[in-house]
RNA sequence: GGUGGGGUUCCCGAGUGGUCAAAGGGAACAGACUGUAAAUCUGUCGGCGAAGCCUUCGGAGGUUCAAAUCCUCCCCCCACCA
């Protein structure tokens, strides 16, 4: 199997394309250019565009030319498909932030080195657009009553909200953009989520129209957890890309926390992994997918933080939830440590090398005055103030519930005195409920 | 611009002078069961060192012993008409 749309389609990526004959024989050239939008909404992507991010990964895996169009121009208008509601207008500067924490992101995932791919950002020409000839050149070739009946649209018109005209114009910028990019670029193919279609569809025809030439697209299903939410969905917001926005461990927890019935889509959408071994993890059932969720949170973790992160975030599971071995036989690829109890491992990550292996641990972790400590602090004021309560009557529920744990002991007051005393190894271990866990260490005085 | 309908605690949504920190549902959180899964059952679900007090029903004023509820002005959304 080397036919990409075979891959894509195997993995999961594709839940409809255009032309799929002609598709299939076009990306048999050599040089095919294809791209995806990412609108800078927010300073960091979310779990939600990974599925987009790792098709064009996948493309770029098999040789194909990627650009990134980054929507520095959309993003000001906003793209109404498949939401219910307006998103609120963004200004220019709060884009340019945002864009500078996506490019980042999106290199992590692509490979911009030598020209392998391309990073764009569509206001360099959305922007200089005069509005007549805009209308006049491209506007022509929208029929008004063909765009109000496209799906993207339809739900918005159906909707309480409605649509603005702003809104209403997106579909032609995204157009033009695919234009733009044929043009300069050469560039045929592009993809995005299910909810793009109309948007790609509107592109592919006004190249047509315009050009006379063929170009293609390939739409990715909304995936959703078997659960039925949306991915990256958490109690907290969503899950973002960005570590400092969503750290390595809560990362990584969102991962093991995966849904058995998800486990090997997920494994084949968000890793590199074979499908060969991601194939028998299918077979698995019950607890023994846990070593799956382990690999599954290890390697996502990895490619959106990196090793170190990914490892660190593994131990901290591990010091957390107790050692959870991966057997050999379980996804071979993956470079997670095997057998480990306990720092004793047998890495095989190039870039970390042999002298991080150590106890790393990114467990949350809070540092306290040493006086402070002596003097004691109830057991509901630490919890509210390490974060693991949001308020102080919330810890008092918590405790009061046992729901709070002291070094592995539940809490049995919630004005219990935590002091010095209570130690262990120079840290407290504090948990909430099964599985948020909070440490805290002893700052000196100086 | 006109007419009508709306804006309620994270979300949906009831509430039209006191009995309202505000029904019901969802989400969330905790406990039990478990495998850091799902399902189920139980409890919790504004804040406060908790008796009691304080803040909340689009915003600002006002009436009243008492306002989410009544009045005035303003902001925003929707529908129909123009």
């Amino acid at each position: 199997m080397n036919n990409i749309i075979d891959i894509l389609y195997e993995r999961g990526f594709i839940e409809n394309t255009t032309h799929d004959k002609e598709l299939s024989r076009y990306l048999e050239n050599d040089n095919v250019t294809c791209y995806i939008g990412f609108d800078p909404t927010a300073s960091s992507l979310h779990v939600g565009s990974l599925v987009p991010l790792m098709s064009l990964a996948y493309m770029q895996k098999h040789g194909y030319r990627p650009i990134a169009l980054i929507g520095g121009g959309t993003g000001l208008v906003g793209d109404p498909s498949g939401k219910t509601e307006t998103r609120q207008l963004l200004n220019s500067e709060i884009i340019e932030e945002n864009i500078c924490g996506i490019k980042e992101q999106i290199s992590r995932f692509i490979d911009f080195s030598e020209g392998k791919a391309i990073l764009l950002n569509n206001a360099d020409w959305l922007s200089r657009l005069e509005y007549i000839p805009f209308l006049r050149d491209i506007g022509r070739h929208f029929s008004v009553n063909r765009m109000i009946k496209a799906e993207s649209y339809k739900m918005r018109l159906e909707a309480e909200e409605g649509l603005n005209f702003i809104e209403f114009n997106y579909m032609l910028l995204q157009a033009y953009d695919f234009l733009k990019l044929f043009d300069k670029y050469g560039c045929r193919l592009q993809l995005g989520g299910s909810d793009q279609w109309g948007n790609i569809v509107a592109g592919i025809d006004l190249i047509r129209r315009m050009r006379h030439e063929t170009a293609f697209g390939i739409i990715s299903p909304l995936i959703t957890t078997s659960s039925g939410e949306k991915m990256g969905k958490t109690a907290k917001g969503a899950v973002w890309l960005d570590s400092k926005r969503t750290s390595s461990y809560e990362y990584y927890q969102y991962w093991i926390n995966t849904d058995d019935r998800d486990v090997a889509r997920f494994l084949a959408l968000f890793t590199f992994l074979p499908m060969v071994e991601i194939k028998k993890i299918e077979k698995l059932s019950g607890a023994d997918l846990n070593s799956a969720k382990t690999a599954l949170a290890f390697e996502a973790t990895r490619i959106a933080h990196g090793d170190k992160e990914a490892l660190e975030a593994y131990h901290s599971a591990q010091t957390g939830f107790g050692p959870r071995p991966v057997p050999k036989e379980i996804l071979p690829s993956s470079s997670i440590p095997r057998n480990d109890i306990f720092g004793n491992m047998n890495v095989v990550l190039p870039s970390i090398g042999a002298e991080i292996i150590g106890r790393v641990d990114s467990t949350p972790c809070t540092y306290i005055n040493e006086d402070q400590l002596k003097a004691g602090i109830p057991a509901f004021m630490l919890y509210h103030m390490v974060g693991l309560a949001n308020s102080g009557s919330a810890a008092r529920r918590l405790i009061a519930q046992g729901g709070a744990y002291l070094n592995g002991n539940r809490i049995e007051s919630f004005d219990y005195l935590i002091t010095d005393s209570d130690l262990d190894n120079m840290e407290i271990l504090l948990r909430a409920g099964k599985k948020r866990f909070h440490k805290l260490k002893v700052k000196n005085n100086d």
